[in-house]
Parts: C-alpha cells; structure tokens; sequence
DNA sequence: AGCTATTAATAAAC
DNA sequence: TGTTTATTAATAGCT
C-alpha cells in the first residue's frame, strides 16, 4: 500500500476500487508467475472481478491439472472432498450395483427362456419347471379371464343390438302402415315426397346402421 | 525483485531458493488478500512448493467453491470442460440406461414368472404362453438328457462294480480252497491266522463295499 | 492510460 | 527460520 496508507477494507469509490483492482491484478498475476519461475513451483491463481469477469494464471499448461491436483492433496488430509467427486464416486459404485444385478436378471431371465441351462443342475432345473408351470397356468387364467369379459361384453352387445332391432322392426311396420293409408288419402302432395321416400327406405336401412354401430 | 535485479529465471541455489518461496510465498499470498478485499474480489491461490507442500488462499470460505465457479466459467466460455464434470456426466448417462434397462428387465421377466399380467392383451398372452411352452420343452430336454447321462453313468458303474464282484467271488474261492488245504497240512501256525481270517471274512464284505462306493 | 511520490517487497547477509 | 538492510517493485492518487 502506498499514498496515504489505504486501509485494509473496501475501497468504497467505486471508480477507485476499479483501477486498484487492475493494478493489482496485474502486480499479483506478476508475482505468481515470479513464484512460479523463481522458486519452480506450481501455481494456480484464479481471480473473480466484482462483476464476475474472471482472470487466471497458472504455471502449468493447465489450470485443471493444478486443481486436480490440490483436489487430491485435499482429499488426502480428508479435509475436503470435492462434492463432485463423491457424487462421481456414487455414481460409479450405483452403475456398477446396477450392472451387477442386470447381469443377474439377465441370467435369470434367460434360464426362463430356456436358454443357458448348462450350469443348471436337475434340481435346479425341476425348480424352473415348476415355476413355468406355475407362469403357464397364470396366464391361462389370465387368458381365460380376458376371453371371458370379452365373451361377455359381445353377448351384452348382442343384447342390446337385437333389442334396437326388433324396436326399429317395429316402428317401421307403423310408419309403412300409416304411410300407406296416408297415399290412399291423398295421393297428391306437393314435393314432399323427398322426405316420404325416405321412410319407405327405413325398413331396408337398418340393418346396415345396427351392423356399422356393432363393428 | 531487489538487490542485484535476480534475473527472472530459476534460482539454481537450492537454499536461496527455498528461503525466496518462503518470502515470497508469503508475499503473495499477503497481496492475494489485500485485492480480496480492497477491491471485493473473489480469488483461489494454490501454491505447491518444489517438494509437493501445498499452500492455499481463498477469499471464499471454501476454496472449492472458487474452483467450482472458475470450472462453470471456464465451461461456459467453451474452453475447458473438467475430466471428472465429463465422467460424471457419462456415470450419470450409464447410470440411467442401466436402471431403464433394469426396469425393462424385471417387468419382462415378471411376465415370464406370470405376474403383472394386467397391461398384456390376449396377443401379448399367447406370445408369453408359446415362449415359456419353448422354454419348458427345453428345459425337458435338458432334464431328459441329464437323467439319460446320470442312467448310463450309473450303468457304467454297475458294470464295473458287477464285474469287480465277481473277481473278489472268484479270488475269494480261490482263498477259501487253498486255506482249508493248508489247515489239513499244518493245524499249529503261530498266531499269523489274523490275516488267514481276514480272508475268510471277505466274500460277506465286498457287497456293503461296492454299493458304499456307489453312493 | 501515464506519472510520481511513497510504501511494500524482498535479496543478501547474518 | 527471523532480523536487518539496501534496493527495487508496486501502486494510490493524480492527471
């Protein structure tokens, strides 16, 4: 500190803070890289602006390499432990649980396809016998259940099909009825024998309309 | 740099060397805090002496914190991409394929052992059913051919222990005969009849002998 | 950014 | 290592 014996605090002029951190940054940036040469040491110097720019030296090529390496020398006197690399480390132990049990399932499975029974024993092989036999007859029973339901859902069906058709049936034997004593009465309509045609049709069009719904 | 300029080059004097890390060290670690706080910047320094002592400044509480805002920096700005970041990364990937994996497993081998049969339609039923008939039939032809091995291995046996039977029967006649012609000849052997007994013993204990060995 | 007064850093020596 | 001292280096406050 030089010129008046600045205070060890925050320089509060913002102006002032901005250029003493410029000058700084490059006497510490020097020293570092002074250090590093003179004394052939391995350094890292990382430095954030107050808004946030970041600056760095280090000797080595790499600022990583350093890091790793401090990570290291860390770890080893347990006091720090890089959040990530404990997370690494779980991760790595949680692949290799999981890739231990696909493994497992994936003999496992195998065995109930029939497939890479060599190792089995005959015990062992009566044992997945048993258990197939046991698949079988749940999914059987699960089939059954199905073809049931569903036999069920088309006799419902059925039902009420036959029901609207012997309704419809019996409306149309009124409309013909009453449609043929009407042309009897007047046989002379305007043209609304558009609308008449077509009740005529009726009888004949239901069935393909019950058919289309039950499809 | 003082008295006599030292030229900016390794300090070959290997305890002057030692004493300029110390001072200097110092130093910079000294001017590391000072911009730490004048200016309200955050900064790491790591520094490694030539004999592998590490000496740090951080102006966060923790120096992993820096690091781990310089690794999200230098990420961002492209250039660096920390190894670990990256293997974690690829762990977590891993990780994620294989418990997809895993589930996939189990929800396909419990279809195979007939559970969690909800989600399967008739067609999804009748492919299990024809893969665990498959799969029972080999395993049939395994357990056959295993049995059929196990029959002719016991054949084999038999044979053998029929046809060692028979030897020790004859070799034991032959005992027998040769015996009682030599007890006729000289009733008053001192006492080697031990043995003599023991030979009489025989053709009584070579049938719990050969099934012993057939267990 | 450059200048300069002033203090800080430090090499050498003990 | 710690102190002293001579000397250069760093830099706060100006411009």
């Amino acid at each position: 500190m030089v010129r008046g014996k600045t205070e060890l605090k925050r320089i509060e002029n913002a102006t002032s803070r901005q250029v003493s951190f410029s000058k700084r940054r490059r006497g510490l940036l020097k020293k570092a890289f002074e250090l590093s040469v003179l004394c052939d040491s391995e350094i890292t110097l990382i430095v954030f602006s107050p808004t946030g720019k970041l600056y760095e030296f280090s000797s080595s090529s790499c600022t990583n390499k350093t890091i790793e390496r401090y990570m290291n020398s860390a770890k080893n006197l347990g006091q720090y432990k890089k959040s990530s690399e404990t997370s690494l480390q779980h991760e790595k132990e949680d692949a290799a649980a999981m890739s231990k049990r696909v493994e497992v399932l994936e003999q496992s499975k195998r065995k109930l396809l029939g497939e890479g029974l060599d190792s089995c024993s005959i015990d062992d092989l009566y044992q997945i016998q048993e258990q197939l036999a046991i698949s079988l007859r749940n999914i059987r029973a699960r089939k059954s259940l199905l073809c049931k339901q569903q036999i069920d859902r088309l006799r419902e069906k059925e039902k009420i099909l036959e029901e609207e058709n012997a309704e419809l049936k019996k409306r149309c034997d009124v409309q013909l009825r009453l449609h043929l004593s009407e042309e009897d009465d007047e046989p002379q309509r305007p043209y609304t024998d558009v609308e008449t045609r077509l009740f005529i049709g009726l009888p004949e069009t239901t069935i393909p309309l019950a058919t289309g719904r039950a499809q």
